[in-house]
DNA sequence: TGGTGCATTTCGCCC
DNA sequence: GGGCGAAGTGCACCA
């Protein structure tokens, strides 16, 4: 990994066009190609690109450097360098191990369908609908199918998105009761408004479902 | 900008629960308190948090760094440190500078609505329907109002957005025999289907269109 | 401050 | 490899 503090400016054109006015910044260009360029603030770099084949040219007195790639390019005038280090990382990195992610919360759900409802059981998790697949299909506790849709956050895309499966599911010969439920960990005011007119229920899982 | 170098493992809990295992890795500590992880690859950082509040602590003879905030933390275990150098940047950074965004293209379009079509005329951009604004409210060539969402790249989601839009136009007097166009850099296949299924024209932007 | 939608989104999974 | 949805999404904008 490679780092430099430097006075520079810089333009990147590809995906979309940005430019870049002069300023300190370090640039990190690590082992795999990738180039950033931060400032001292955000964990955000201010402009990035991947597996780049380098260049270094001179105009008129002033260092460029070009990272290039395919369809990408980034183009970075340095006017000048205050620090330059490269530092080799031993590379038995695992990587990082996420938990409590919506795949989670829905195999969770899968083993709990009693938190949906009394009497609720499992049918099938990904279960197709001619829209998509539903996250979960239950029957409720009088045997009548239900289309869960489980997320971490519930906001209005959810609602619509539940009600395009249960309008599929309904067209299905035997799911013609078919209702909807959105389960989540944080359902929007918003989003709860128009579920509710929707005919949709929700379901607020407690913060405390992995326990 | 604090970057060090060091054989370390963390622990992140907040938003989610991450692990990561031991490794050398890079971490890069901003004047603004941003913290993040980084391994010798991707631009990304493994782990990252920001507005930390910094302790240094000693447990069985390890060095732990741990990062807080609201509802968030984040404890690294510092086995050894390869390099640790401060780097102030002067801030006088303009920041980034964008072109090509999705409000450039509407902009851009409601300069040029024949781009829609022979004839069109633009009525108003960010249009309220009582969904949500439309991006576009045009006029086609028999001054029938035309509904008009665009995209850098419009995916299924788009298609539906649209329908809402339409459909909630559709409740307004004078606006009953509103219609709906996507206009895109990039139309996906499916949602180009989709589109043509629900009766919504479609219209690819040229990638020549700022010329 | 919360709601909403874009992003050079990036990333991962499944077909 | 393309399509599609989640993300510890971040971020800006608006009410």
């Amino acid at each position: 990994m490679r780092i430099v503090v430097a006075n520079c400016s810089a333009v990147y054109s590809g995906r979309g066009n940005t430019t870049l006015g002069t300023a300190i910044r370090a640039l990190i260009i690590k082992a795999d190609g990738s180039i950033s360029i931060h400032n001292d603030a955000s964990n955000k770099p201010l402009n990035y690109m991947k597996c780049a084949s380098f260049t270094e040219t001179e105009e008129d007195g002033t260092t460029i450097w070009t990272f290039d790639a395919r369809q990408e390019s980034l183009r970075i005038e340095m006017n000048e360098i205050f620090s330059d280090i490269d530092m080799p990382l031993v590379e038995n990195d695992e990587g990082l191990v996420r938990d409590g992610t919506e795949a989670h919360l829905q195999a969770w759900l899968a083993e709990h369908p009693e938190t949906l409802g009394e009497g609720y059981t499992l049918v099938q998790r990904e279960f197709p609908t001619g829209n998509g697949p539903v996250d979960l299909l239950v029957l409720d506790e009088g045997g009548r199918p239900v289309a869960v849709e489980v997320k971490r956050v519930a906001m209005l895309g959810t609602a619509y998105q539940v009600k395009r499966y249960v309008d599929a599911l309904k067209e299905v010969e035997g799911y013609e009761g078919v209702r909807g439920i959105i389960a989540a960990l944080d359902i929007r005011p918003k989003t709860l408004e128009l579920a509710e007119k929707r005919g949709i229920q929700t379901v607020v899982i407690p913060d405390t479902w992995k326990d």
